[in-house]
DNA sequence: AAACTTTACGAACGATCGTACTATTAGTTT
DNA sequence: AAACTAATAGTACGATCGTTCGTAAAGTTT
């Protein structure tokens, strides 16, 4: 029984236990403080560890970056994605993928918001690595999110001059302006951007009793 | 002659110049690196200045970044406010003002893109005077905004189920979304955010041909 | 049980941060 | 012309940054 428990909190497996304890707060953090602003040091003290336990974990700062956007990649999938799979492919899925969004941006998931729209703006426009991972990430979210209004339209559950491209754009636009509520400190904006998102598929809806009724 | 030009470049007003010179690449950095991550050294070497010359203008960084707040606040009111008032009032104000703005982001006047949109994400988690001032301006942005469409909807040009604030809140996340364009360097963002407007606004428009054809 | 590997820590590095103090220069006021 | 004040530079401070190195403890392999 001691054996297997040590087998269990043996040292690969702990290092990967401290290894996401860190990544989830890098990730807390970075949605505040931002990706930059986020440092090893305060990391370090947000966890009870020392700072050159954390570094070593990852080698240097750009590195801790990178696996924290792959990390706060994996949570967006989990409370986004993987949720709206659970509705039918189509309109009901398409739906389900903005509710998921504006729930998962407005329990807060991340403190300081969306990860992603974060980190996206801070490093808009300063290359390199760090940069291209968020770009490609979020690059990945719009088409996801492209392909399912696509989906919707094969079905015939949208009408046929829904231009994927453009649909994704303005919902992606909703949730994007969401950020206000935390600014303003106001979550009336979280039912506006649902508003939004409702208006614009029901007039592209060719049964739009799919849809929940308009107003909240 | 040598007297004039002295009084001219006396040390008030050259005072006041080289505090506009500084505000002007404050703003230029900040819309980059962020209001945080802009550094007084970094910006005084941007300047060929003086460390210690550009602190003492201010006395302390968080009135700089409230200076440069203030200061974007004025460019972004010449930038895009004034020039839309040379349209008569109504819904051609209100487009002009959404020209306005595409126009004011992708020439671009700070090389980060628009200035509030990069530092409200940065400190909409983080209470302070400088969040307060950025929330402030932001607000007043998007008051403007929702009383360019009322306006437009007492004089009759837009219908009356037009509500001000949410579709000032469509309009505003238009404008937000064009971030992107710098993220995957990809100047289409603007047309597609201009086609949304666009798109939006002709549908509640009473006399639709007061707006551009709907394809650019 | 011995040899090896990984985790985590503490101390120290050079650089840079915001800020404080002093000095010099150059307009302004009297 | 003398007294004064604002603009700018220089230097130095304590703190923190990312990073490096050496080391003790713990788990794995042989």
């Amino acid at each position: 029984m001691l054996t297997m428990t040590a087998k269990v909190d043996g040292r690969v497996v702990r290092g990967d236990q401290t290894r996401r304890a860190i990544l989830e707060r890098a990730a807390a953090i970075a949605s505040v403080e931002g990706l930059d602003g986020l440092s090893i040091g305060r990391l370090a003290s947000a966890l009870d560890s020392s700072k050159s336990g954390v570094f070593a974990h990852f080698g240097s700062k750009e590195e801790l970056q990178l696996a924290t956007v792959r990390w706060a990649r994996e949570v967006f999938v989990a409370e986004v994605i993987t949720p709206a799979l659970r509705a039918p492919a189509g309109l009901r899925r398409l739906w389900r993928l903005c509710e998921a969004w504006l729930d998962y941006a407005s329990r807060p998931v991340f403190p300081g918001g969306c990860f992603f729209a974060s980190v996206a703006v801070e490093f808009d426009a300063r290359p390199g690595r760090v940069r291209d991972a968020i770009a490609e990430a979020h690059r990945d979210w719009q088409r996801y999110l492209e392909e399912a209004v696509a989906r919707a339209r094969e079905l015939g559950e949208l009408t046929a001059d829904a231009d994927p491209r453009q649909l994704a754009f303005e919902l992606d636009a909703f949730t994007r302006a969401t950020q206000d509520a935390l600014l303003f400190e106001e979550r009336s904006v979280y039912t506006r951007a649902r508003r939004a998102m409702l208006h614009r598929l029901r007039a592209l809806a060719t049964d739009p009793s799919v849809l929940p009724k308009s107003p909240r």
